[in-house]
RNA sequence: GGCGGCAUGGCCAAGUGGUAAGGCAGCGGCCUGCAAAGCCGUUAUUCAUCAGUUCGAAUCUGAUUGCCGCCUCCA
């Protein structure tokens, strides 16, 4: 099989074809740098982040553009607030949005465009569609003609004529209809501004994405991407711009993500309850962050809730468990030969980049190959394996870390993973790792002469310090409870 | 008012015409000195409701009900 995805122009799964085969231009709505991120950002910039690697992955040559918009009414209106200027304030922004998509594991962008960086080729757009016709200026502002762009409406499937009925939209005098949306915006006092043919003046928000895909992708590519909220009116309005001014299509395939709800409600102002990511993976292991945001279908709305983050975190503990007790009882195989789960995984991806799917054909593995493992149990290490089945193990690991790499988890080592959160999870606690190790030494010389109840009350000790012991013939190891 | 989406076991969630993945929780068992971890078994004759198409539907069609999103800045 190969990669399907759906495409919100025609509604639909398509076959994947891209423009000049082998190669993928793509393109996603970055943030506009005015505030910290919060998990809804993740969520997409994750999404994107996994679809670019399994493009990549399944051998496409892949460009990725992500854009920053660093000039738009909140923002300036942000930066007056607080008294600093436009780039101060976007560039704090822009820091922080790469710290917390670096923490979470997501690779950069090949480009990440800023739209103050790209205003000539903002103004050269704006030319040509005045030129052509689709756009008109009022007092130094120019603004786009909808009626002007036949197909206006073809990508969030509206009409014109059943907007206006019930619109809610503000009638401007300056605007032929009210639909009609600004390309350039005269400049006020107080406002950063740059020199154009229509005087002094900054760009309207939809523009600079069809200037800047123009300029790093050209005049068509192959995917364009963002949350469900950008279809109407941001891409609706990129595809009237960029195909009016290039009479070309401008996107072959558009991808858009789901919404996160918090406990079963939508982020927003009035409810107070965005959850940044800062905040989020003080709390949580970034992994488990990525496990969850791939937990569902990226189309579908997901809620963010504490309980959902537990069974993620509890569901990443189980994948490194399975890894550590691979490479503690048959080491990193050699010589291996390629399971079928990967491949199974790549089905599930095709179709339309199921990584809820994905996600259960790891944990599908990673039962079957505890269930060889624990043939071990009774007796020492690895005797009960044939070889037959340490190779099938060995492959299966590879296989699961394979997985990961697509996902962008379990990019640590078992051991790492586990010191990490312990440390984490030790910090408030008047208890170290030394400490415990001793109790452990203790345990097991009382356990050696059947001082059981010496024992016990070692463990309980821990427990009751909320940790839990684990014995096994390779040792007994101990971990933290959430 | 217009446009779109969703409704699957106690909870989360895959499945888009061929007879219900996976995770969490529960119960029974195996393993263990006892635990923990892991494994096995078990929990939906059924996929909001009703009607229809079909040899066959959770999957297609129509209607009904209930949620949600977009149409205004928003990932």
């Amino acid at each position: 099989m190969s990669l399907n995805i759906y495409n919100t122009l025609s509604g639909n799964k398509e076959p994947f074809e891209p423009f000049e085969p082998g190669k993928v231009k793509m393109y996603v709505c970055g943030p506009t740098v005015y505030d910290s991120c919060h998990i809804g950002h993740a969520r997409s910039v994750v999404v994107f982040d996994v679809i670019v690697r399994y493009l990549r992955a399944i051998g496409y040559d892949t460009t990725y553009i992500r854009n920053f918009t660093d000039v738009d009414d909140k923002i300036i209106n942000r930066a007056n607030d607080l008294g600093i200027t436009l780039k101060e304030l976007s560039e704090k922004y822009i820091d922080e949005f790469n710290e917390d998509m670096d923490a979470l594991n997501v690779r950069r962008p090949d480009f990440a465009p800023k739209a103050t960086e790209h205003i000539d080729q903002i103004i050269d757009v704006i030319k040509r569609l005045i030129e052509k016709g689709h756009a008109y200026q009022v007092n130094g502002d120019v603004y786009y003609s909808v009626n002007s762009f036949e197909g206006y409406g073809k990508l969030s499937g509206r009409k014109l004529e059943d907007m206006e009925a019930g619109a809610r939209v503000d009638i401007d005098e300056k605007k032929n209809n009210p639909f009609d949306f600004a390309l350039w915006k005269s400049a006020k006092p107080d406002e950063p501004s740059w020199d154009s043919p229509w005087g002094e003046g900054r760009p309207g928000w939809h523009i600079e994405c069809s200037a800047m895909g123009r300029e790093f992708l050209g005049e068509t590519f192959d995917i364009h991407g963002g949350g469900k909220d950008l279809i109407f009116p941001h891409h609706e309005n990129e595809i009237a711009q960029s195909e009016a001014a290039f009479g070309k299509q401008f996107v072959r395939y558009w991808v858009h993500n789901g919404f996160v709800n918090i406990n079963q409600e939508k982020m927003s102002k009035s409810l107070g309850n965005f959850k940044m990511i800062k905040d989020v993976i003080m709390k949580y292991h970034p992994e488990a962050v990525r496990l969850f945001l791939l937990s569902n279908h990226y189309r579908s709305p997901i809620d963010f809730n504490d309980k959902s983050m537990d069974e993620s975190s509890a569901g990443l503990d189980k994948i490194y468990t399975l890894l550590l007790r691979v490479e503690k009882s048959i080491g990193s195989a050699k010589d291996i030969e390629p399971a079928n789960i990967y491949e199974k995984f790549c089905e599930a991806m095709d179709d339309d980049f199921n990584t809820a799917r994905g996600i259960g054909i790891i944990f599908d593995s990673v039962r079957s190959i505890n269930r060889m493992l624990d043939k071990n149990t009774a007796g020492a290490l690895d005797d009960n394996l044939s070889v037959e089945e340490k190779k099938e193990i060995g492959s299966a690991h590879a296989d699961i870390l394979r997985i990961g790499n697509v996902l962008g988890i379990i990019t640590e080592s078992p051991e790492a993973y586990f010191n990490k959160k312990k440390e984490t999870a030790l910090e408030d606690k008047s208890v170290d790792a030394e400490m415990i190790e001793e109790m452990i030494k203790k345990r097991f010389e009382a356990r050696k002469a059947k001082d059981f109840e010496t024992a016990d009350s070692i463990r309980d000790k821990l427990d009751s310090l909320n940790i839990t012991l684990e014995d096994s013939p390779e040792g007994t190891i101990w971990k933290v409870k959430e």
